[in-house]
DNA sequence: ATTAACTTTCAGAAAGTATTGAAAGTTTAA
DNA sequence: TTAAACTTTCAATACTTTCTGAAAGTTAAT
C-alpha cells in the first residue's frame, strides 16, 4: 500500500471516530492529518489535502488550537502559518477528556447536586422517595466519575503509566 | 420544588448529556424518566410524560432494550407492556461503555492494526517514518485503552468499586 | 374467524449541524 | 499609504439526524 493510501484510510477512520465522539467530522481528519505528517502544514495544505473550503479548514484548526491539539508556527520571512499536532498520544486523550468533562461531566454534575439539596414536595411519596434515591445514586456516581476523569486529566504520564500498567497487569 | 420540577430538571439535563454523548436526546430522555419512576411505565405513559409521537417513543423503548437498559415487564391480564430502568449506575455505565466500545474503539484498533501490519511505499522517506511511528504508537495506545475499557465492562461492582477506591484515594 | 387492544414500521416533515465562498478584516513590506 | 498576501467571518445552502403519524402488523380473547 503506498503512503498516500494509508494516509487516506487513516484520516477516514479518524474521522468517523471524531463524529461519533461529539467531534466534527472535519475537526477530526484535519487533527488525522497533522498525526500522520512529518512536517507542519499551512491552511492551503489542509485545504487541498482534505477537498475543504477555505473557512471550515479555518475555523477547525481555530478549534484544535483552542482544545490545544494543534499548534501554530510562524516562519521568518513567510506570511503564511503553519500548523502541527503534538503525537503523544496520551497527551491527546488527556486534552479530548478535558473538554469532553468541560461539556459533559460538569453540567450534570450540577444538576444532580443542585436537585440533591432540593427539598422535594408532592403527595406521592414514593414517587419522592424513588426520585430521591435515584438523585443520591447518581450524586455519587458522578461526583466519583468526575475525580477519576479530573486526576487523568491532570496526572503526568507517568503516574498514568504506572498505574495503569496495574490495571492490565 | 415539587416533584413534577424536579423529574424535568433532570430529564432534561440527562437528555443534553445523551445527545453529546453520541446517544439520542429522547432516548436519554426517556432513560431518565424511568430512573426517577418509583413504577415500571407503559409506552403511553412515556409519550405522554416527554410529548412524543408513538413512533418516536417504541423506537428508543426499543433502543434502550437492545442497550441493555431498560427491561420490559408483561402483567398477567394486561396487554400493554410495562418498562422500567435499572437503577445501579455502575452497571449503567458498563452497559453504555460496552455500546460505545463497540461503535467507537473496536473500528479505529481494526484500522490501526491493519494499517500496522502493511508495509508502506513510496519516496518520501520521512514522511514514511512519520506515518508509522504514528501508527505505531496509536496502536500501542489504543490496545491498551481496549483493555481498560474491556476489564470495566467485565468487572464486577466490587472489584471496580475497589479499584477506583485505589485510584480516588 | 373476528375484533379490539395493542406494537411496529416507514416515508415524509422538521430540526439540527456542518460547509461553502465571497466579502471584510488584518498584517507586513516597500 | 498602498497593495499584496493572508486570515477571519457569516449568511446562505447542503447535509444529516430525528420525529411524526398514519397504516400495517401482531396478539389474545371470544
Amino acid at each position: 500500500m503506498n503512503l498516500e493510501e494509508a494516509k487516506n484510510k487513516f484520516i477516514q477512520s479518524w474521522g468517523t471516530l471524531g463524529s461519533q465522539w461529539g467531534i466534527n467530522r472535519t475537526m477530526s481528519q484535519i487533527h488525522a492529518l497533522m498525526l500522520v505528517s512529518a512536517e507542519p502544514l499551512s491552511a492551503e495544505d489542509v485545504m487541498e489535502q482534505l477537498n475543504i473550503s477555505r473557512g471550515n479548514a479555518n475555523m477547525n484548526l481555530r478549534a484544535l488550537m483552542d482544545w490545544g491539539l494543534v499548534t501554530k508556527e510562524i516562519r521568518l520571512g513567510d506570511r503564511k502559518e503553519y500548523f502541527f499536532a503534538g503525537k503523544d498520544m496520551w497527551e491527546v486523550a488527556r486534552k479530548i477528556t478535558y473538554e469532553r468533562r468541560k461539556r459533559e461531566i460538569e453540567p450534570i454534575l450540577q444538576v444532580v447536586n443542585e436537585l440533591k439539596k432540593e427539598n422535594i414536595t408532592g403527595k406521592n411519596k414514593a414517587e419522592i422517595a424513588a426520585f430521591s434515591d435515584t438523585i443520591e445514586e447518581l450524586s455519587k456516581f458522578t461526583n466519583k466519575a468526575n475525580s477519576i476523569v479530573d486526576k487523568f486529566i491532570k496526572s503526568d504520564e507517568n503516574w498514568f503509566y504506572k498505574t495503569l500498567m496495574k490495571l492490565v497487569k
